[in-house]
DNA sequence: TTGTAAGCGTTATCAT
DNA sequence: ATGATAACGCTTACAA
């Protein structure tokens, strides 16, 4: 029991229904907006709440409602500026509201049974998972504990989502390349997962080799670099790349971090950006307009808003249907990219 | 009251001790550990808790015991990689721990009345106050509620904190291009606020004071630059300490953010780095490494280990003295700084 | 060692 | 319109 209680602050909902001369009940009426008490008695209540300076202990409201007032948010933890930008979207979002926002990353180093995070104990109303590749299972255990989902960057057709058209962008992005008269277009991206939730980087993929076929340009598997993901490692792929015999006089990157790697790379070896090598974004992260980088800007910061929104939505509805919320996507023609020498 | 109860895990301590044929506060001490329990009673009840699946509902625990398990994080939104570093630490700190991490964003757009986050709803057991600057009647505030507080990269003496010696790193830069043998060298930063928790800038400046006065070069005025904070910012900055009749030779940045910005200028104006321009930056953000910018670096993500440690070891222990932790400073002299031309 | 029961501070039902 | 009171699910005196 609350033996020792720290807080000073320990006026509660009978102190002022004592001193209002009323019942908890009544008090518990002013406080939460209910139609059925007398504008007088609802003043004297307001007035003792304001003079005891009462506030309401929100985890016997927790309690006794059964709401947390609180969303969970999950991402892959903040390595990525992507990452960051969705997440300042939630925060603001949520700002408005009453809910708090719980953070939990999910990079757990290689557990692969262990859910991203600890469902059962989780004190939220809502989860929002963002760009966390989840496997089947995970999706299984969100499933089953009824806790409302949204996925942000993610697919599975059993949760509501918030996405960007990925094969889309990935058009946008090769056939952008293919109008400034490139033929030798290389991608350079994360590496494919079957089984997880996280597809975008298999859809741009997608897109690129659908708007190459249509530009009658063949695909070309060496052309292919996949890897994880990371600056760094994007280095190594684009080195691989350029140190081809036929090296591609385009490089379309899965995002703006490996399309950064790519910038380095070109800058090491004095290769003229877009003379001599163009290259191609994902994400429209804030350094891409630093670095003067086409790119294809998907609306990270409202994605997190979206997310909150539609969460919130579904915590009231509670459609039976998965809901999708679609963003736009647009290519952005910048600095580093142009027609190929001759 | 809970007419409608969603969660179907809805399995109680009462349904468990039943089953179990012991009292509720059998289990409770088995869920808690308690000594008191036997060996064999003890086995009995864990295995009908597996049985059942049964959960403790963190709600009521809160509710019984007056802690949380969570911690507030409050920082100046996510817009500077050094608050994103810091928060990782925290995030792995607390991940190893009960306590769940609770984000509030503390940029309320200009209200200056109105404390950072409400602390009088605040679901947490402690709070980490990170790089946001705090009036006085905020810490106030904070020191009123009685909720234990630790500040990460700001002072105030009424508070624990985690900090770095900021005047040191100020002498470390400055040193640095002294023994380089730069004469003219300007300092570019945030503006300083009097009133604020947050003297880390006013503290490199006073760095940079002691260690041009040492050695014996009058300090220029003009040849202080302070505003904002932000790349665009410092490049407004940078300009105009370049414009000058008589430019500085070198550049401390009090951040590498801004530092970033006075490279953009040179980079603009054809400015070669070093040979014509030495500049040195602070934070040591990934991204200091990537551009080879010479930089005091202080560790951001350790900073956020250290809150939350100290935070956790205050919680238990309720020292009556505010405790300090300071983590340490290293210049990293990287390919942004050389003597200056002759 | 174990169980009973009183709290924790709300909300909501049911009388009045 | 209002007030008593049960209930939310747990922890912990206190008694046994």
């Amino acid at each position: 029991m609350n033996t020792e209680k720290k807080d000073p602050s320990s006026i509660t909902i009978r102190d002022v229904a004592r001193k209002a001369g009323v019942g908890v009940a009544t008090v518990s009426r002013v406080l939460n907006n209910s139609e059925a008490v007398t504008e007088e008695t609802r003043r004297r209540v307001q007035a003792t709440i304001a003079e005891l300076k009462y506030v309401p202990n929100p985890i016997a409201q927790q309690l006794s409602t059964g709401r947390h007032d609180a969303i969970a948010v999950t991402l892959p933890f903040l390595t990525y500026p992507s990452f960051v930008e969705r997440l300042r979207g939630v925060q603001h979002a949520l700002a408005s509201t009453k809910f708090d926002l719980m953070l939990y990353s999910a990079d757990v180093p290689d557990n692969p049974g262990k859910p991203p995070l600890p469902i059962s104990k989780l004190r939220a109303d809502g989860v929002l998972i963002i760009s966390v590749p989840l496997d089947d299972s995970h999706v299984q255990q969100f499933l089953n504990s009824g806790l409302p989902v949204v996925l942000v960057d993610l697919f599975h057709p059993d949760h509501h989502r918030v996405f960007v058209d990925d094969i889309e962008g990935g058009r946008l992005a090769t056939q952008h390349l293919v109008d400034l008269g490139h033929k030798r277009i290389a991608f350079l991206g994360d590496a494919f997962d079957e089984h997880k939730t996280f597809q975008a980087m298999r859809e741009r993929f997608k897109g690129y080799r659908e708007t190459l076929a249509a530009a009658g340009i063949p695909f070309r598997p060496e052309y292919h670099q996949q890897g994880p993901h990371g600056r760094e490692e994007a280095r190594v792929m684009a080195a691989a790349l350029l140190d081809m015999d036929k090296p591609p006089t385009a490089i379309f990157a899965g995002s703006d971090t490996q399309a950064i790697g790519v910038l380095d790379v070109a800058n090491e070896r004095n290769i003229a950006i877009p003379q001599e090598l163009s290259v191609v974004g994902y994400d429209g992260i804030r350094d891409s307009e630093f670095l003067d980088l086409t790119t294809v800007a998907q609306p990270l910061y409202e994605s997190g808003i979206a997310g909150v929104e539609l969460l919130l939505a579904i915590l009231q509805d509670e459609p039976a249907t998965p809901q999708e919320v679609r963003l736009p996507l647009a290519l952005l023609p910048r600095g580093s990219t142009a027609a190929p020498r001759t």
